[in-house]
DNA sequence: GTCGAATTGGACCGCCGGTCCATTTTAGCC
DNA sequence: GGCTAAAATGGACCGGCGGTCCAATTCGAC
């Protein structure tokens, strides 16, 4: 009953061909050169494989997202403190932020192609609540702490704003620099500036 | 001498049909479903004329942001304070945060489309100096006002923190629903917050 | 070994940004 | 007013994109 259906060991394998073509691809060339086709040949599939198992660039470039923050998210529930539960929501916080930079540093190919294919507004407004599942993890953290600590703040914008410096152009392409830690300490400040207004 | 070359009136008259038709269409449509083939359309032109006034989509794009820019840019450098020079900076600061989530706020369209093109990383990391010139005078600004405030802070990348919000997805979103009192408080919040750290 | 279901891959589609160039329009000059 | 060189025009055209389709193949439960 809770075992639905088994995936196919050939599919399994493209899947993992695909992933890592992309990754690779996405790792040496900038996003719009890294075509759904191009990923396919690199994986020795053909395009309608890619197609059929992701659906579209998008859910490729989730799928990607979501495998490259896997770590991160086991740290937060279950892992030791800072990061993990049991330390001060501040100190959380400035841990959580360093470890965000630091996989994004690590990505940021994959975060720019994420973001050109997310801006994709719905003609009504009402939904579109089809969410990154990372970007939603990573900004509910960062918002359920800063409202722990300061609830009179307007704690799920302020996350908003702290994420929204990852997917800046110019700060990119610092992050492509190694000025990762340089970036780590001014949202540091930020957040803890503002824990403290 | 200085008078290079007259622009003829068909020309201009073109230009201006062409600036506003994407102006209208941007702020009905997602950006990218307005191709430069329904611009073009929306203005009664031929394509290969939209292409011969701007060059490309992203010579569009900047073309017309730098329009929509020009009030504020002005208020900025003559304008009365606290806008304009003659205030503290700390108050210059808080007041052109203001406007700016103002501007954005009435050009979400227009910046989403900016921001699509404008991520096209050149093949060596050394130039990209193309930098769209809103753009650096907004960051030439904001991070002047903080380091005339606080010259030990990293003004720039502060800057480029506080502008990175406005290209956030999900505050873009926010804007689009007349949050943007909001965003200017919290953008506030986090500026004379780390001014005061 | 059989056979239905899942998977596969590449031809195909509509559309995009961008180029090209034969034709038309403009505006300075007599 | 005509003449003319230069500027402007627009639509056919190009390569490549994301995405669809479906006949042929492969898998694995029995």
């Amino acid at each position: 009953m809770t075992e639905v259906r088994r995936e196919r060991a050939d599919a399994a394998r493209n899947r993992r061909a695909i992933l890592e073509a992309a990754e690779r691809l996405l790792a040496e060339y900038p996003p719009e050169q890294v075509s759904m086709e191009r990923i396919a040949a690199a994986a020795g599939v053909g395009k309608g494989t890619v197609f059929h198992r992701f659906g579209s660039r998008a859910g490729l470039m989730r799928e990607l997202m979501v495998e490259r923050a896997h770590a991160l998210r086991e740290a937060v529930t279950d892992g030791p403190p800072p990061l993990g539960p049991g330390a001060a929501p501040r100190d959380r916080l400035s841990a959580f932020l360093d470890a965000v930079v630091e996989v994004v540093g690590r990505n940021k190919g994959l975060l720019a192609a994420l973001g050109e294919t997310a801006t994709a507004a719905r003609d009504s407004d009402e939904d579109a609540r089809e969410q990154h599942s990372v970007y939603r993890f990573w900004h509910g953290h960062i918002s359920g702490l800063i409202a722990e600590e300061r609830p009179d703040l307007d704690a799920e914008l302020l996350a908003h704003i702290l994420l929204g410096a990852l997917r800046s152009g110019p700060i990119v392409h610092l992050l492509g620099q190694g000025e990762a830690r340089r970036l780590a300490e001014s949202l540091r400040l930020l957040a803890t500036g503002a824990l403290e207004a």
